[in-house]
DNA sequence: GTTCACCTTCAACCCACGTTGAAGTCAAGG
DNA sequence: CCTTGACTTCAACGTGGGTTGAAGGTGAAC
């Protein structure tokens, strides 16, 4: 069992699809492999690529945030200086999201107990509420500019 | 002062670019308006659309689902039988990203304290851990499928 | 009559992250 | 030889929520 793959082997064991991975190669977020007759060939390293490049997007990081921390290790600098960097920066809109989806939240949990039976008239989507009574209103959803993470499907 | 306002004036008020409320128009989330020579002509009914599209937005809820909302106050039914219906429908999302976006946070919170010289040794990055030791790495974040929020900037 | 600000339409473009399709190559097995 | 299955390339498409640009109309002021 020499460990060296074939992309649709790799794309398997990744839950990927291989023109997931191609397209990681194309925008340089995983270097060029070995070639056997045209096909490429995958080794350890390229798993552990994967691996490190699966839990970065999970942690909110895009492709191109990904690419400079695996680049990092190709230039012989110590990972946890971009891995410090990285997550220093991505750490205040991660903040912001929650804010703002627990807003989201609240919102939601107040409008399933709704009554109204017109839009004109429910306080839910007034605009600019005077924070004194009640707080029923949009105010909380106030947050404005959730910065660059993604978190989608 | 008859409250009727241009496409600029309206888009003015809400911060908006004319070019979007144009665009609600011929996605059906705003009707069409009256004209004048051509020109569109807005009164408060649509300034409160606007209003309750707004705060809908920012609540999480997509164009097609304010669309729906808005679209059931022109029908006659209850405002509230479709804000209770797409807020309980919204809420399993919101919540699902919420603890997604707090287990990136936890995660990057334990990045920013990472000394390790190298990601092929670092336990951040590797998945399918036991969850007997630490928990240092990456069990947290294997929150899947988050569902329809966007919440982008 | 021309300049100005504002409006109109329609099609094309933007972003990230891939997917889909057409057309072709390659090695192994029957 | 022929089929099968997995691979190759490249270009085009899809998403959501709009923006941008070209080309033109309209009314009022100067």
């Amino acid at each position: 069992m020499n460990e060296t793959l074939t992309i649709g082997q790799l794309a398997q064991r990744f839950g990927l699809n291989t023109s997931a991975i191609r397209y990681y190669e194309a925008n340089r977020v995983l270097p060029e492999p070995r070639r056997v007759s045209g096909q490429r060939r995958y080794g350890p390293d390229a798993v552990r690529r994967l691996e490190v490049l699966d839990v970065a997007k999970r942690a909110g990081f895009s492709l191109d945030e990904a690419r400079v921390l695996l680049q990092s290790a190709d230039a012989g600098t110590p990972a946890f200086e971009a891995l410090r960097e990285l997550a220093a920066h991505k750490l205040p809109d991660v903040e912001a999201l929650i804010e703002r989806a627990q807003a989201m939240r609240a919102w939601l949990l107040t409008a399933t107990d709704c009554s109204c039976t017109s839009l004109d008239v429910c306080a839910l989507f007034d605009r600019d509420e005077e924070p004194a009574n009640g707080s029923d209103g949009a105010e909380r959803l106030r947050i404005t500019h959730v910065g660059g993470v993604a978190a989608g499907a």
